[in-house]
RNA sequence: GCCCAGGUGGCGGAAUUGGUAUACGCACAACACUUAAAAUGUUGCGCCGCAAGGCAUGCGGGUUCGAGCCCCGCCCUGGGCACCA
């Protein structure tokens, strides 16, 4: 026997698997797939430290048990290139930052494959790579044109130290995430990603995945959805007030606690809410305007710092409570937010924040909600103390005696029946702010054109069944038309009650002439009109906005026989594509009578943009404006590049600087930087801000899938293997068992499929960091619901399954830095121990989802242990020995049943035992047990003369996914001809996990005082009367008769006396 | 303040979820091998006690034949959110 020597192995076979593409994949729907997915890791100029390999490892193990099961198993790799630190560094040595990140993502994939992950390395992507950012463009491009990127001037997160906008998440108590800088406020035009309008889509899809319960609650708050009402407060006039007219409009305030309505005795509004200036009464003026300066100047730390002392200052108006009828004066404090709910609130005794500030204002309270205890509700009677939880109403009127939750239930609708108040559900989430002013990310692929954004066209608006031009938005849409200069024509269409499409069309070009200036606006019927049309145009027009059509007059509430009549239904989409440049739909998403189902057909068909968006009023019948609609015909200037203009590649620059204005380095690119509209061919400037970090890796698991396709980010056909591949929904265990991927294997993988993979699609296994559940989660899988909404990506959720690892901190209990000089290398430790024993003691280390300090000493230990279960190569019986007693014909199992292993060998039962411990603990990510039965296994081995062949080998594959390199030369060794890393997972027999004798403790009123060696067949009387008749228990009975004696199988006897 | 985790030997941690608390590893000690050391192997190792035995899973109660695990009330540590109406 040679000596263990992990150098040469390793590299050994590392070379092997990479010679021999081993783990490189290939979609084969033979195979039932496996997807598991690390995040892809951000290659820095230190290189990998020792945190890096915790997640790798842990899905490599993973992969290689899944792979070993049958699996068709994906397990890819990537950089995430982009970003700040390789910029800065580009800045300090003038290097291109290209040029820097192809170095560091050499030296990261020599350090990874130095690790022995199976990774696919054939498909590893790279976010800076224009090969992959032109999707990551094309993708931006796709929500632009579905109305879900926007610019808006606002006020942004600046840090003045990285000299960038950030976005909400990237602020950390009021600091920089990155830096520490605190954050200042800045006014700046900003790309923002309207991912509030799938906030619900995103808190749903939440339970159809298999998230731990930190990541799931995570989410949840963050999109903080609350269920609560619209109140309007009636602002009660006054001479006093300057601008009187504006205010004929009530003030909205959000509540969750309408059943607190009745005591609510003054309202706040936060000192940015847009009636701030109209409310102040002259003689309140000065105060007001004294105080929304103050409050503006401070940042956001210092508000919040203030918690307990409530500042505020009284406007001097008063407003109608809609329930009890009192004067409310209105007040302005800055702890109300101005971006939350309405910005307003109620003011009553049941909040802690409002019951401090009337303390200090010495404004009015009364109580409405009473307690159960009697003593805390006289001391709330008598304003000493705020009860701000539920209980009993009092002095509610009718509502006397409800409970909290009963009395909002009640109450909201007596409110609405009234028109003073609505039902509401409100979101903490915010839009996403998708403007960097850097040069290290992706370019926008947008150009503004000030030709388009001033171009006048001639409108033609089509209304619909049992409409007029006089009807709905219709004229309030004209009037605005006309007056940013463009003309209108709204003709009222023949026969609306029995229409018919055809003589309608005819009408209509029959008045007006048809251009390439023309944009056709159609609501509901009117878009058949609308498509006929132009479908039989001999030119193309501008633009066709279609709200709220329908191809088929299928509604699901009732028949309408005269729509049904008035068309043959039959479209020539192709046609209508070619004829108008562009086609945009306008769909109100929450109006059932029309499925939405036709929204996305006429998506496809005619390759047309779809806004889903909630208009005023139901199927956009609203008769004064419909501002979703003046949003989709608003013209910015903002031209998107064509699809073939991608990627629009990083210009290489001089300075990477960010500017002190606030612009990117782009900007002062005058060349790149001026160019034509693809639109109209005029002069234009291209958009100078890039993308944020969050966007490369919003997608990259599905471009894994595909990554060299250079048609489409990813092909469907691919993606629904990867993605969602032999789905499986299994009700019943047996149904579970009949999807595994191989025979012999059944017990295994059906329980793992039955307990992981209940529902949805995706990624079927997705370990991260904690510090990304948040961000990276919650963009990668809005982007994911974007894609498949506009039905190109197959599942709505990308990830079944997520788990988190701990951090690994250093020696001294510390998290790892190199001021602390606590920083373990991974290369140091590999060159001292080897690959194997880093990996092993990186599961051994402790539970995989805290946090572990690193210990050289532990990885010692792993190491000696590795070297035994190589020395064990000793004790393995001679070959002509074993080729008798093992038979290559037979399956592992039965080998290990076989006369060579005889039923009662310690070390079979020891084996099978290990083998449902190590297979079940993968599947938990509980490693370090996993390998604690290993290294028990392999102690027992140890005391054994010898071992078979057999058992050997099922040490070796159970063994292999931790330490692959070792496992693989002894499976050369004494193992099967092929490879180890798909030779097929030991098989469990709990026959022959079952030990013969087991110990029986016999406790006497709880305390143990016996163990009795037995059969473990043994019969309840039988074991009871041995247990009353052994002499120690005897003795502690002492001569009484015991009371009860109960027997746990196969563990205990309890006797109480 | 609110929401998650978690608290077990000298240390990292186990415990089939109500059934022998301390598996496995580290450290430590003794012994074997060795001229010696390292490596390796064997044995011991929660605390008190000579022993019989008693006491131990953050603290205090409770339920139970039996509690690290369940219930009630506290304390501490880590993470997240934080004036969200």
């Amino acid at each position: 026997m040679k000596k263990y020597d992990p150098k040469s192995i390793e590299k050994k076979w590392q070379k092997y698997w990479e010679k021999n593409k081993t783990f490189e994949v290939k979609e084969d729907t033979k195979k039932q797939k496996f997807y598991s997915l690390i995040e892809f890791p951000y290659p820095s100029g230190v290189g990998l430290h020792v945190g890096h390999p915790r997640p790798f490892t842990a899905m490599d193990v993973i992969s290689r048990k899944k792979r070993m099961e049958g699996f068709n198993v994906l397990y890819p790799i990537g950089f995430d290139a982009f970003g700040l630190p390789t910029e800065n560094f580009a800045i300090k040595t003038g290097r291109p930052p290209a040029e820097v990140t192809a170095e560091n993502i050499a030296n990261f994939t020599r350090q990874l494959k130095a690790l022995g992950y199976s990774f696919d390395w054939s498909r590893a992507v790279d976010t800076t790579d224009p090969t992959y950012y032109k999707w990551t463009q094309w993708i931006f491009l796709q929500l632009y044109k579905h109305g879900l990127a926007y610019k808006k001037n606002q006020p942004v997160n600046w840090c003045p130290k990285d000299k960038t906008g950030l976005a909400n998440e990237e602020v950390v108590d009021g600091c920089c995430e990155r830096c520490g800088t605190p954050v200042e406020k800045r006014d700046k035009e900003q790309w923002m990603l309207a991912i509030t309008k799938y906030a619900d889509k995103l808190l749903d899809g939440l339970k159809e995945v298999n998230y731990i319960t930190p990541a799931r609650v995570q989410q949840e708050n963050w999109i903080g959805r609350s269920e609560g009402a619209v109140v309007r407060f009636t602002v009660i006039p006054s001479e006093a007030r300057a601008d009187e007219e504006s205010l004929s409009q009530p003030i909205e305030v959000f509540t969750t606690r309408l059943d607190t309505i009745f005591s609510g005795t003054f309202l706040v509004i936060a000192p940015e809410h847009p009636l701030v200036k109209q409310l102040a009464t002259p003689e309140q003026k000065k105060a007001v305007e004294k105080y929304v300066q103050e409050t503006a100047q401070k940042t956001d730390i210092e508000r919040t710092a203030e918690e307990k002392d409530k500042s505020g200052v009284f406007t001097g108006s008063y407003a109608l409570n809609p329930a009890t009828g009192d004067k409310m004066p209105i007040w302005i404090a800055d702890f109300v937010l101005a971006q939350y709910g309405t910005g307003a609130v109620f003011a009553d005794a049941h909040d802690e924040r409002d019951f401090a500030m009337a303390k200090k204002y010495s404004l009015p309270l009364k109580v409405s909600i009473r307690p159960a205890d009697d003593a805390l509700w006289e001391r709330v009677q008598k304003l000493e103390e705020c009860f701000p939880s539920e209980g009993t109403l009092v002095n509610s009127g009718q509502f006397d005696g409800l409970t909290s939750a009963e009395a909002r239930e009640k109450i909201l609708p007596w409110l609405e029946q009234k028109g003073m108040a609505r039902r509401q559900i409100n979101f903490k989430l915010r839009d996403w702010v998708f403007s960097r002013q850097r040069y290290w990310g992706e370019p926008i692929p947008l150009v503004k054109c000030e030709n388009c954004r001033k171009k006048k066209y001639n409108y033609i608006l089509l209304h619909g069944f049992k409409g007029s031009s006089q009807g709905i938005f219709f004229p309030r849409l004209k009037e605005e038309l006309e007056k940013q200069g463009h003309t209108v024509f709204a003709p009222d269409l023949p026969n609306p009650m029995q229409p018919n499409i055809e003589e309608q069309v005819k009408s209509v070009l029959e008045k007006t002439e048809i251009n390439e200036n023309t944009v056709i606006v159609a609501t509901s019927l009117g878009g058949a009109v609308a498509m006929n049309l132009v479908e039989h145009l001999k030119k193309t027009i501008a633009k066709l906005v279609l709200v709220d059509c329908f191809i088929r007059p299928e509604f699901a509430d009732r028949a309408r026989p005269e729509v049904e009549q008035s068309f043959n239904w039959q479209f020539n989409f192709e046609k209508i594509k070619k004829n108008a440049k562009e086609i945009v739909l306008v769909v109100d998403k929450n109006f059932p009578v029309i499925p939405e189902n036709q929204a996305r057909e006429m998506m496809k068909a005619m390759h047309a943009s779809a806004q889903f968006v909630e208009p005023v009023a139901q199927h956009f019948t609203n008769d004064g404006q419909e501002p979703e609609i003046l949003k989709a015909l608003e013209q910015t200037g903002w031209i998107p590049l064509p699809e073939s203009e991608l990627p629009l590649k990083l210009p290489k620059v001089e300075k990477y600087e960010p500017t002190d204005t606030g612009e990117s380095p782009l900007s002062a690119m005058s060349d790149w930087v001026n160019t034509t509209c693809p639109r109209c061919g005029g002069p234009a400037k291209r958009e100078t801000d890039t993308m944020p970090n969050w966007a490369g890796s919003s997608w990259y698991f599905l471009r894994y899938a595909d990554p060299n396709n250079d048609k489409e980010f990813a092909s469907m056909e691919k993606l629904r293997y990867w993605m969602d591949g032999n789905p499986v929904t299994p009700t019943t265990k047996e149904e579970s068992l009949a999807h595994s991927p191989t025979d012999g294997q059944r017990s295994l993988v059906g329980a793992s499929l039955a307990r992981d993979d209940k529902r949805g699609g995706g990624v079927d296994w997705y370990n991260g960091g904690m510090e990304h559940t948040v961000l990276h989660l919650l963009y990668s899988r809005f982007w994911n619901q974007f894609l498949y909404d506009i039905g190109v990506v197959p599942t709505r959720e990308p990830y079944k399954k997520r788990t988190s690892h701990g951090m690994i901190l250093g020696p001294d209990g510390e998290k790892m830095s190199k001021s602390r000089g606590n920083v373990i290398n991974p290369d140091e430790m590999i060159e001292q121990f080897g690959t194997d024993a880093f990996r092993a003691y990186i599961g051994f280390m402790g539970p995989f989802d805290q946090a572990v300090k690193w210990d050289t000493n532990g990885l010692v230990g792993v190491r000696r242990f590795l070297d035994r279960v190589w020395s064990l190569q000793e004790r393995v019986i001679a070959s002509e020995e074993r080729a008798k007693q093992s038979p290559r014909q037979e399956s592992k199992g039965e080998i290990a049943a076989s006369p060579s292993a005889p039923r009662n060998d310690k070390i079979t039962t020891l084996l099978h035992q290990t083998i449902k411990k190590v297979s079940d603990d993968i599947e938990a990510m509980h490693f370090n047990t996993a390998i604690a039965k290993l290294m028990e296994l392999t102690n027992e081995m140890m005391k054994e003369e010898k071992i078979s062949n057999i058992q050997y080998q099922i040490l070796i594959q159970l063994l292999s996914p931790f330490a692959p390199h070792i496992a693989e030369e002894l499976w050369e060794l004494y193992g099967d001809k092929e490879i180890l890393a798909y030779s097929p997972w030991p098989k469990f027999d709990p026959e022959l996990a079952k030990e013969s004798m087991i110990t029986i403790v016999v406790q006497v009123n709880g305390k143990v005082r016996e163990q009795l060696e037995v059969p473990a067949d043994i019969s309840e009387d039988e074991i009871k009367n041995q247990a009353l008749a052994s002499e120690k228990i005897q003795k502690w009975l002492d001569g009484k008769e015991p009371k009860k004696v109960i027997y746990v199988r196969g563990k205990l006897i309890s006797i109480v006396v």
